[in-house]
DNA sequence: TATTGTTATACTCTATAACTATA
DNA sequence: TATAGTTATAGAGTATAACAATA
């Protein structure tokens, strides 16, 4: 244990790959706990990339999320019961279901993203300009580690 | 849907929080999808915490970690139980318990780092030397992130 | 046969509340 | 009173397996 010396760290003895690891799945655990509004991090991600690309399949959106799509489907189950999302058939595949954005989901999106984002964005805010910088680069980096 | 259209994707519209948040959230989802040797993400950073700080007790790695105490609990219960965490007494607190890593926990941690990041250091390997350093740089800021 | 989506079910992780022991 | 740790319990999120419908 430590007796009044400085925080302790994990990072400095694995290498990259597993001080990344280990600061993503803490940082995920601690937004998680930020919460904000009333939807999970996953229903909230669904909503926004059905919104950003107009329309989405359950299975691009199990595909894009990283879950499978039994879980997509309780999240989708879900946003479509909040009238957030809209189920329409698929034109030319009766297997598929088209997913798109309702006007209340459109609403909702709009005025939670500040409400949802407040914890973090104040944390950013506080931090300096070049570290937000690196943020911004780092973004597009993680999603294609994600997508990889 | 997307009709043999590019990926979708969710950043973008929204500022540096928002796609930071998405990105952290669906990175952790897909790192844990990964899996890697028999202790969950949570059960590896704990012990490499205690292993990098010689010795923690359970309130500090739950503060570290970002979960509340009765969820290390468990945690460290599994690892005193797997013998890869040792429990003392503390030295002059009665109330508190002081955890280190037996031989076998290091051993496993050496053992295992590289298994354990296998798929995540193959992904950073194939990235730029550049994109790699952004990451590097982003690791700190994450990190202090979480402690806030 | 392969794929989309769903249902049924179970597991993992984390949380809150309440308790004990110690400070 | 306050804090460290635990126990009991519950909830959220995700997974696998099996199924129906369609391609």
């Amino acid at each position: 244990m430590r007796m009044n010396s400085p925080a302790p760290q994990v990072t400095g003895r694995g290498g990259l790959a597993e001080d990344l690891h280990i600061s993503i799945a803490r940082l995920s655990r601690r937004l998680r706990r930020q919460g904000g509004g009333d939807l999970s991090a996953t229903q909230f991600a669904a909503l926004a990339a059905v919104d950003c690309n107009e329309a989405m399949t359950p299975r691009e959106l199990a595909d894009h999320e990283k879950v499978r799509p039994p879980s997509m489907t309780r999240v989708v189950a879900f946003l479509v019961d909040q009238d957030l999302l809209r189920r329409a058939p698929h034109p030319t595949d009766r297997r598929q279901v088209v997913l798109t954005a309702t006007d209340k989901g459109r609403t909702l999106l709009t005025e939670r993203r500040a409400l949802r984002q407040a914890w973090l964005s104040q944390r950013l805010s506080e931090l300096t300009p070049d570290a937000r910088a690196v943020l911004g680069r780092a973004v597009p980096i993680l999603e294609r580690l994600s997508r990889a």
